[in-house]
DNA sequence: GCGAATTCTTAACCTAAATCAATTTTTCTT
DNA sequence: AAGAAAAATTGATTTAGGTTAAGAATTCGC
């Protein structure tokens, strides 16, 4: 089959997920250095692992296409999952205050990030004082993010978890540009059930109930949003988590 | 009654609280830099607030005596409380994304703080690299420290939640050089229990169990620890919230 | 593309902690 | 220091979601 590739050379000046990167706010002359200190590495297929747990601490990773997984053992050695990472996020920043990286980080699908030495970002910083607001301001996103987390786990039934966390992917799909109402979403129902603190029976449970009703179905990796106010009524209250 | 009242001028260079503060590794001129750009304000009584949430952020507070409590409102206008500071710990360090502050600081007894104003704060940390890092540092634990309390919440029984909550203060009075086993918190049981993501009764039923067990004693805002090795195993694992 | 292994689903049952309710203790106000 | 208000305790009851179990649908590996 005729395929026309297109060839771009990868850059920060041409990158979609700019206004939600580093680069944010940069001139074009500091965006240029960032350019030159990020490493674009080939694509991660399913499974590779960005970095484990105490590794050294080298790099932050923005991840440009794919989706990312974060987690840690618990002492039963089950998984427990801090988050998932979409086009436009970063991952590393928890471990920035240590000699090591404090979690695994996994490419669900296969995945493209770029690389960024943390030292060398670092040092950039140092003579461009916008990227240092952006670096504190991301992060301070990321702790108000882990709070809202947290009430989402606390605050709500199992029901307005799952409704929520299926809407703030959505939402996102929408904030880069994708259609919202139908996409894929390659993480096992078991990966969800541990991230929003459940078991993958409660799951079933609601997803079979969300199916029955019409609102939503979620079948082989591939989520169609059938009523998107019903689902935004079972997630209960405004946007939490979501950034931007 | 006679009291000795020896005057010291505070100051970062003097300050007991030095190496958990921003002043972490600093050089002496760096240090006094520092020094003049904070704002040591009188003390707070019980009740007063360092700030409310949507006010406009303009400084991070640094606790050095007493206890200040972070909270929002749910829908239902309860508290949500999302942690206590004690002397040390920096407040405020979530709202730098924002040109508000996300939430209410209130103090639980009398308080005192050092108000660091962020832009100068910013300002100074783009001639003082250390600065720089420091901020990041103390940043990335409090995005570690969320996941953390997410853990603790999410993982663990109610009596595991209450026994690590107890232990980990005790941890942190001790780390300040204060005697752990007997120690004044101003913390009402019911604070406790929505931190905890528990009702009072729950917090309640388990107190009397531990009193009755001689693990320890809670009455009157006054704690008494007797059994640590036992206090210990009740959180189950090793630490997991407290810093340094 | 087929068989094995994993993941998902559905149903019956159970349990940790919430809720409801009534009393006692502590703290605040004057 | 007394009375009122707020917080803590204790017991009885309920419930959301976990656990166990067994079968069905997907996905993986060769």
């Amino acid at each position: 089959m005729g395929n026309i590739a297109i060839h771009y050379t990868a850059n920060c000046a041409n990158c979609g997920l700019q206004r939600i990167c580093f680069a944010n706010g940069l001139h074009d002359t500091d965006l240029s250095q960032l350019d030159e200190l990020v490493n674009r590495k080939p694509s991660l297929s399913k499974g590779e692992y960005l970095f484990k747990e105490g590794e050294k601490f080298t790099s932050l990773f923005a991840v440009r296409a794919g989706a990312v997984k974060l987690f840690s053992y618990d002492h039963n050695n089950l998984e427990v999952i801090h988050g998932f990472y979409l086009p436009g996020d970063i991952v590393g920043m928890d471990s920035i205050a240590y000699q090591e990286y404090q979690f695994y980080a996994v490419a669900l699908d296969v995945t493209t990030v770029c690389e960024i030495p943390y030292g060398q970002l670092s040092d950039l910083a140092a003579q461009v004082p916008n990227l240092y607001s952006q670096i504190f301001s991301l992060m301070s996103q990321e702790i108000v993010g882990s709070r809202m987390y947290t009430s989402l786990l606390t605050q709500k039934t199992a029901e307005q978890r799952l409704a929520y966390f299926i809407w703030s992917m959505s939402l996102k799909y929408k904030s880069r540009g994708y259609l919202h109402t139908k996409f894929r979403l390659n993480i096992l129902h078991r990966d969800v059930a541990s991230y929003l603190n459940l078991t993958p029976e409660t799951v079933s449970r609601i997803l079979a109930k969300f199916n029955k009703l019409n609102v939503l179905n979620w079948k082989k990796k591939e989520i169609s949003i059938l009523n998107e106010e019903l689902l935004k009524e079972f997630a209960g209250e405004e946007a939490m988590i979501c950034s931007e």
